[in-house]
DNA sequence: CTTGACTCCGCACCATGGTACGGACCCTAG
DNA sequence: CTAGGGTCCGTACCATGGTGCGGAGTCAAG
């Protein structure tokens, strides 16, 4: 449990120490009180954990606002409520899960058509067409 | 191929008649000519797909400006060119779709382990904490 | 005990992807 | 031939997720 001051934290987390504050505006990491005698915030394990956990939600494709709610699953103990909220980020990750392998699909076809000979020009409007008839 | 006005590409493509023009704005769409005589533009089937098109790799995650440049390969005749940039959103994308897996099993886990009797919170933090040992 | 790096704080600014607004024009139905 | 709805166009505004900046205070090494 090493303490660190922001730029510590910032580092730990892959990100500037002006993220971490915007971070600590929008309710996300907390803001530790000053030292009664004047001083730097310090910030330990618990605080890195908490960024990285933001960090990997918003590579997922969560944005602030859930990810604040998501936070606040871990604190409060209505786990009917946690349930359901997992349940229904669950459910929107599959779609867009669903959304991209699609497209990764179609760049495939794409990439297989134009490497097959041939001339002019590479027919993506068309490899996203099967890929809708297809996932639709 | 019937011909329609603005407001009925916008429809066909589930979005603003603004988002059509934004579009235009931005190179994604193009803005035909106005009839000689006086009288307002008109859209065909090729500009639904394109619209279309769009929606779909914005929905996988692509911005406009790599739509931009998806939408340019249709057109280009460079294949070399073409593949190479094809992969490399499927690289971009695979990327993105284990994040989101991961992110979906440690919501999975979360709701699992929410489930199973027990009191209190709901160890969030935790199980993402697993999802980054055994993804990294 | 000075110098340089870092913190704290507020406020301004930025890019992306739209959304809204107002006035002029056009087109069609009644 | 007039009323309504849609188009056209520029410009302004919005939310999200940051990024930068200036000035004052603090801390640690030399």
């Amino acid at each position: 449990m090493k303490q660190m001051t922001i730029a510590g934290l910032a580092r730990s987390g892959a990100v500037g120490v002006e993220t971490v504050r915007y971070y600590q505006r929008r309710g996300l990491l907390a803001e530790p009180p000053l030292p009664a005698g004047g001083g730097f915030r310090t910030y330990g394990d618990d605080d890195v954990r908490r960024l990285r956990f933001i960090r990997q939600a918003q590579g997922a494709g969560f944005t602030l606002e859930q990810i604040a709610e998501l936070l606040d699953l871990d604190s409060v103990d209505d786990r009917a409520r946690a349930r359901q909220l997992a349940r229904s980020r669950i459910a929107e990750l599959d779609a867009r899960i669903a959304e991209m392998q699609a497209a990764r699909d179609a760049l495939q076809r794409l990439a297989d058509d134009c490497g097959r000979g041939g001339q002019g020009a590479c027919p993506i409007l068309s490899a996203f067409d099967q890929a809708s008839r297809s996932a639709v």
